[in-house]
DNA sequence: GCTTGATTACACCGATCTGTGTAGATAGAT
DNA sequence: ATCTATCTACACAGATCGGTGTAATCAAGC
């Protein structure tokens, strides 16, 4: 019996760790030394879990890639609360923004599997919120879902330099502005 | 006589390949070896224009924070003129992201020095468009003003990720949107 | 001609990187 | 009790990292 409870299977507390580290430090700034070390087993241990550190890698981005749970409220109300839980998320400390983007910032050319996970998890997104505004009527949903996805985008860029504590709500606020011009009201989103 | 004419200071030839390496392939990724390499010198050279990589990363930085040029326009064209340039960039085949951002996510918690040049670099942008819709008279130039840097910093990271060509028209047209909805209008600027 | 400063080549440092090879310990199942 | 799978420690490989020390070379200015 070891001393400490495992409990968890082997790779998922690796997965574990290196998504802390990962997402914390950034990618290239961890080696797998470090994850083992932290972990609390051997590098040979993660090796014989992982094929190498670019599939350690994609496996973070997968586990990272979790549908939006559905919803039986409002497509509007759905909205306005993926950008309050976005305002939320810079609120709490380890804020280190989007783990796609710093991916695909990171990797570089090189990488392709975690490229194409980054691909996939933003246009996932942007067909979410394309599905919301189209149940909306709006007459462009794939402009207006575009344009909401830029002001998350753009906030967790922004507070992830600036750390502007007032950026999610500002984002908020201009997502209900273009929601408006598009003829989208609280009132006419309930009919 | 060397075989290929310098023309250019040392220092600058150095930033200039540090410029290139650094931004296409990403910070983390260049070492000192291959921009010397690159440049055509040796690496003492190198160390002998700069103290530290650390110290071409910040050089690196600065000569990218370059002011905008100032312009006897109105603020509404200005503005309107640093999205359409926003979306040119994209369409340039070595686009990769804001490089202050991009540095920012690659340094992480280290190189404190690169940390206070993005920073001052945003805070900079942030306070040109405060201005320029302060002289458009806006209720809140403040507000407004980080709305619009949002939409550049999303467009920029969803490109980055996306490659989508349409994304800066939107982030453009959303851009109109929030401008209209406080009151500028093409005419209403004219004046 | 001589001095001065810049650049060169090149070896070297210690640290870190991803990844492997190996032999033994451990634990659960039958 | 034995088989099997897993995990262990640990050494090691080959490469790359940022950075330094040194002596020779080269060109320009006086």
């Amino acid at each position: 019996m070891s001393l400490v409870a495992p409990k968890q299977p082997m790779k998922e507390r690796i997965l574990d760790t290196a998504d802390r580290l990962f997402y914390q430090r950034g990618i290239r700034a961890v080696g797998v030394d470090t994850i083992a070390a932290e972990v609390g087993i051997s590098k040979r241990t993660l090796y014989n879990h992982f094929p190498s550190k670019d599939g350690l890698v994609a496996a973070y981005l997968m586990r990272r890639f979790v549908p939006i749970p559905h919803s039986e409220k409002s497509p509007l109300d759905q909205i306005m609360r993926t950008f309050e839980r976005l305002a939320q998320g810079f609120a709490s400390k380890g804020f280190r923004g989007c783990p796609f983007v710093n991916a695909v910032t990171e990797i570089g050319e090189s990488d392709t599997e975690a490229r194409k996970i980054a691909l996939a998890f933003k246009e996932d997104r942007i067909a979410w919120m394309r599905d919301k505004v189209t149940k909306l009527g709006v007459p462009d949903p794939e402009t207006l879902a575009t344009q909401l996805a830029i002001l998350i985008d753009g906030a967790i860029a922004q507070d992830l330099v600036r750390r502007d504590p007032e950026v999610g709500r500002k984002a908020q606020q201009a997502a209900r502005v273009l929601l408006a011009h598009a003829g989208v009201t609280a009132a006419a989103a309930a009919s």
